[in-house]
DNA sequence: GGCGAGTATGAACGCTCGTTCACTCCGGCG
DNA sequence: CGCCGGAGTGAACGAGCGTTCATACTCGCC
């Protein structure tokens, strides 16, 4: 049984597909032009369409990929997290922090560059965005209703929206600021998250 | 004493002024052309240059304002805020958070688009936006040294940066999940928001 | 040994970009 | 009245854009 030698040799689709988060990430989807990229991969601009229909649908790999992956890691996270709610959204937390800080580009370039989706794709990742988001305020709302969460104390009506969109930014943007050179790992700064929902939703 | 014409009649720099909030905000710096701000202002592309030097000046017109005007919330807010680290906390999240609220475009812009500035101007602005992360974090960390906070319970050293990032990040991104329609005034989201910002800093 | 599929080339396409410039227009001042 | 300077025009500039295509190369397979 030959291992196809293919598979060895880095694929050229995945070659484009990896410059193509390095570009968009550090300058932007309509920074980049198809000539860089062609560059970053030896290549001539031509043979980027050889792979690509267009630099759309680069785009569009790109962000849903990173997508899929996200979906995959809170489903497995939620699964494996019990029917605490506490317990939960800590777990959540922790792993969605510790996914954007292993995928600093591809988080960068989904949250940014979607918007240059054409509108039946860019409407699609919006939706699948909103999952997310009302993936974390189901959590928010189930542990009030039950009691492990005291966003009521609050004083404002649906304190759920607020808060769960605090702990997603805190979460979403921790690449922005995360430094893998620095003192602390990565391991250490999804469990602080993690904490730190907990702070948010109850306090303590 | 006779006042001005012109003071009454749209400046012509600030309509392009305000052109390029929106249209950077919605299509991004590189997405947007000299051609749209010149229609959207009801203007021909070369009249831009009568106003401004280049597109570059325009965005850095943009990006420099916002932080002038980010610049005297923050400080007049902490100047009001007494010198108990959790008051001026609570004040400085709930300010920074209406401030977000009353200028999406604007924030939108410039924490998405400075990365497209000249060298000098770029460095000048992420000295400027260092300075703002450093106001968080030195409120937190003088808070933590008189006992005001309690970020030492969350086991992790340093959580200083981690818990000022995650209040800052709450404040910056209001804008993108905030609805002027929606049921919670601003008002009563900044509130929430420096109340959140305590729960981080402190629990309960 | 040659065929076909997959891949890369490099020149070119039409278009749009940021910017420039010679010119016109117009209101205020001497 | 005449002129001066700021503001706007519209056409043009060279450059660069995303994309296409005829062509050529290079494999594994019959």
């Amino acid at each position: 049984m030959a291992v196809n030698v293919r598979s060895l040799v880095p694929d050229t689709r995945e070659r484009i597909h990896d410059a193509g988060l390095t570009l968009f990430n550090a300058r932007g989807y309509t920074g980049t032009t198809v000539r860089g990229l062609a560059d970053a991969c030896d290549l001539t601009p031509g043979a980027i369409y050889n792979h690509y229909a267009s630099k759309e649908a680069l785009l569009f790999a790109i962000v849903d990929r990173v997508h899929d992956e996200a979906d995959a890691v809170l489903s497995e996270t939620l699964r494996g997290a019990g029917s605490e709610p506490a317990a939960q959204l800590e777990a959540l937390a922790a792993a969605f922090t510790a996914f954007h800080i292993a995928r600093p580009r591809e988080t960068r370039v989904a949250n940014r560059d979607y918007i240059y989706l054409p509108a039946g794709e860019h409407d699609s990742v919006v939706r699948r965005r909103r999952r997310v988001r009302a993936l974390f305020a189901d959590v928010l709302r189930d542990g009030e209703c039950r009691g492990a969460f005291s966003l009521g104390e609050l004083g404002s009506d649906d304190a759920v929206q607020a808060a769960s969109m605090a702990i997603l930014n805190m979460v979403v943007l921790v690449a922005e600021w995360f430094d893998p050179a620095g003192p602390r790992s990565a391991r250490d700064t999804a469990a602080l998250h993690g904490r730190l929902a907990l702070r948010i939703a109850r306090g303590g």
